[in-house]
DNA sequence: CTACTTATGGACCAATCGGTCCTTATTTAT
DNA sequence: ATAAATAAGGACCGATTGGTCCATAAGTAG
């Protein structure tokens, strides 16, 4: 029933490829070129299979969110309590603060700086991706929230945004240059506000 | 004493057009046809006054800060009090949300996410500007805690870090389509965790 | 009026951009 | 064996990129 000659590649790491490629530096700095060569693929297979540079990028961006998601709500329900995944989500944040290595960010906050005010589509792709990251939050808050961890004065949604915003901003503290030792404290504010409580009578 | 041909237009202003449009799309996406429309300027006068496009962004890239850091220091010395001026600020961040204008965003914000990573230059000039602007709230801070309104157990420099991540965070926000409605319970969290012996109390 | 200095307009450049298309290679179905 | 279908290599495309260079214009100093 399958005709035609088979692929000489495997269309999920060339995918990976491409999405590290674009998470690193971008959409506009990312030539032609630079992906075939991250994909390693001849010109012709990548429209064949990815159509244009747009379309693949789009492809990029849901493949991304959707790992990045699965592999946080494993995380968290592996994690001994939303505060430890809190906790550790954050910290894992600002590890890469200040590396050797390129410091990526996340590929959702990077490409809604780089592009969301101007393509429609690229908006489209991030908004779905930060709800979805959104929800994960959402659940961790109302877990912290049932163990009255949290105060539930706050509504869950602002306490969401909230983090979102923190979390972008990290991000951008870290492009900025900032290192582990400024956004520790940070993230310890962060913690702390959303765990009022504690903040207030330790 | 002055030879040659007198300029034809007026450097300042130029150099100010040149800034909104790097401002508003970034560099990448900005070329050198843009940049002489914008600055309505001939292909030889731009070369001749500024150097190549990398120099004057560079050069918008200072102006931009030295401005920035000028008008908020003197919002900061005509507030009635460091309170009402971080709110204000970051009422002012959150009101281009979802306008139906370009959301620019902060030149410093936006060039730390597309190009501090890559390029050493832009990265010591954003790194001097957000110094700058650090500073700015550095004062405001200091005055909070001197008016006893700020907590003082929390050593300055995190209170300082904390905010410069709040504002890049509403910033992305912002970009990524967020409205003033879900910002602006953002902001009241921040503003009570600066504040937080009122949040505490209320 | 002449020499000198600077500004401007635009021709020109190689390199690169994203993208198309045609030829050839490799497979499966009959 | 042959036809159908898909993949791969690479030539080729016009447009655009950032940038240089040169001839001409427009001033000032002596």
């Amino acid at each position: 029933m399958t005709y035609g000659r088979p692929k000489e590649f495997d269309v999920d790491r060339a995918l990976e490829a491409a999405t590290q490629q674009f998470w690193a530096v971008g959409y506009e700095a990312t030539s032609l070129q630079d992906l075939l060569k991250a994909m390693n693929l001849s010109k012709s297979s990548l429209y064949q299979t990815f159509g244009k540079k747009y379309d693949l990028f789009i492809r990029c961006l849901e493949h991304y969110q959707q790992s990045m998601v699965n592999e946080l709500n494993t995380q968290l329900t592996n994690s001994i309590s939303p505060k430890q995944f809190l906790s550790d989500f954050l910290e894992g944040v600002i590890s890469e603060a200040k590396t050797n290595a390129t410091r990526k960010g996340c590929f959702l906050v990077n490409t809604a700086n780089e592009l969301c005010q101007r393509d429609a589509g690229v908006a489209e792709a991030v908004s779905c991706g930060t709800r979805n990251l959104a929800e994960v939050f959402h659940r961790a808050i109302e877990q912290g929230k049932n163990q009255k961890k949290i105060n539930t004065n706050m509504p869950t949604e602002s306490l969401v945004d909230y983090l979102m915003t923190s979390v972008s901003g990290l991000r951008t503290m870290i492009k900025a240059g900032a290192d582990r030792d400024t956004l520790n404290p940070v993230i310890n504010i962060i913690m702390k506000t959303l765990y009022i409580n504690e903040a207030a009578y330790q």
